[in-house]
DNA sequence: CACTTTATTAACAATGTTGTTAATAAAATT
DNA sequence: AATTTTATTAACAACATTGTTAATAAAGTG
C-alpha cells in the first residue's frame, strides 16, 4: 500500500510528458501541469524540485526510449541482407508509430538548448556504436555478392529515418487539414509504412550488370 | 533618405527572425530581440505593438516563402515527365537548402498553437491547390504509357518532402555532433541531393511488365 | 514659422511564472 | 507512544517578461 506515495508523483510525470511534448520546454508551464495532473503546483516542486529537473526526468526517458529501438533496429539475425533491412525499415516505422511525438520532441529540444544533444549522442553511441560499422561490412559484402547496390550505412539509415520519421512530424498539420475528421489514419499508416519500404527496396536493387 | 526611418524597424525584423527561427515563439523574448537589433525595447512595442503581432508578421512571410516555392517546383515545361519530377526535386532541394530553418519553423510553431494552420493551408491551397490534379493527371497518363511506375501524386509529394527536409531538420544534431568541425557540409548536401534524387528516380522506375 | 505627426527614451505598471516557506497532517520508525 | 520522516496545503516571495505611459526630440507639413 506504499503505492499511492507515488500516485501524485506519477500524476505530474504523465502529465508532463504530455505537456512538454505538446508545447516544448519553453511553452510548458508547471502550472498547467500541476492542474492537469490534480495536484497543487507545490506538490510539483516538492517532488521535482525545478521545471528544469522535470524536464530532464523526461528528456532522458526519452531518449532511452530512442536508445532501445535503435538496437531493435538492426539487431542480428541469419535472413539475407535484404530481408534484414525490410526488417529494420518496418520495426523502425512500427516504434515511431508508437512513438509519433518522439522525433518533434527531441529535435526541438535540442534545437533550442544545444546542450541537450550531449546526451543524445551519448544514447545513441552507447546503443548503436558498435552496430553501424557491423552494418557496413554486411552490406559490403552482400554488395560483392551482387545482392544489393553498394550503399553507406548512413546514407540508408538517414534515408529511412527520413522516410519514417517526416510524416510524423507534419502528422499535426495533416491533422488540422482534415479537421480530425479521419478515422482512416491506419490506412495511411499502413500504406506509408508499405511506400516506405518499397522505396528502400528499390534503392537497393542492384542495376543490371 | 527617408529610408532611415525603417532602419530600426528592420534591424527589430531581423533580430526577431533569428530569434523566434532558434527558440520559436515561447522561447523567444522580445528584449533580447531588441537588445540584437540594436535598439530599446520599448522602440519594439511602437512598431510593432505585441510579440503576437510581430511574431505574425514573420509568420506570414515565411508561410508566403513557402508558398512561393511550392509554385516553382512543378512549373510546367515541356521535358518528360520523369525529368520533370528530377528537376522538381532538386529545386525542391536547392530551396530548403536555402531555407533550413523553414521546416522547423513551422512544424513547430504549429505544433504549438494549431489554430496556425489555417494560415498554412491556405497559402499551400493558393499556391499548390490545382497543381496537384494536374500533376496526377500528367503521371497517370505516363504510367499508361510505361514511362513511369503507377504513383499518387501526394504519394510522391511526402516521400519529397521527407527526403528533403528531414536531414535539415536534424542538422543542429549533427553540427553539434560533428562539433562544428565539419567544413565540407557543402559536399554532404551535394551527397544527399543525389541520394533523394536516385531514391525518388529508382521509385519511378517501370518494374518490368 | 507654428503645428502636427513620427520617433525615441527611461521609468514603470501589470501580470504571469517559478520557486519557497512555514505550518500541518499523515505515515513510518524507534 | 514518542519521534522522525514524508506528504500536503495555502500563502507568498522573487523574478522575468510583456506592455504602457508620459515626457522629449526630430521630422515633416500647412
Amino acid at each position: 500500500m506504499t503505492k499511492h506515495i507515488n500516485n501524485k508523483e506519477q500524476a505530474i510525470l504523465e502529465a508532463a510528458t504530455l505537456e512538454f511534448f505538446e508545447k516544448g520546454y519553453d511553452g510548458a508551464r508547471t502550472t498547467s501541469i500541476a492542474r492537469n495532473a490534480g495536484v497543487t503546483h507545490a506538490m510539483l516542486h516538492y517532488y521535482f524540485k525545478t521545471k528544469e529537473q522535470l524536464f530532464e526526468r523526461i528528456f532522458k526517458e526519452t531518449i532511452g526510449l530512442l536508445g532501445k529501438s535503435l538496437i531493435g533496429v538492426f539487431t542480428g539475425s541469419d535472413k539475407p541482407v535484404l530481408e534484414k533491412i525490410k526488417d529494420a525499415v518496418e520495426f523502425h516505422f512500427n516504434f515511431i508509430c508508437e512513438n509519433p511525438h518522439l522525433p518533434l520532441f527531441i529535435i526541438r529540444e535540442v534545437v533550442s538548448r544545444p546542450e541537450r544533444f550531449k546526451l543524445v549522442k551519448e544514447t545513441i553511441s552507447e546503443n548503436a556504436g558498435g552496430l553501424m560499422t557491423i552494418l557496413q561490412q554486411d552490406f559490403d559484402k552482400a554488395a560483392e555478392r551482387g545482392e544489393i547496390e553498394n550503399v553507406e550505412a548512413s546514407t540508408l539509415m538517414l534515408d529511412m529515418l527520413s522516410l519514417n520519421a517526416f510524416p510524423f512530424l507534419i502528422q499535426p498539420l495533416f491533422q488540422a487539414a482534415m479537421g480530425n475528421r479521419l478515422g482512416n489514419v491506419d490506412k495511411f499508416y499502413e500504406t506509408r509504412k508499405k511506400e516506405n519500404i518499397e522505396l528502400i527496396m528499390r534503392r537497393l536493387t542492384p542495376s543490371k550488370s
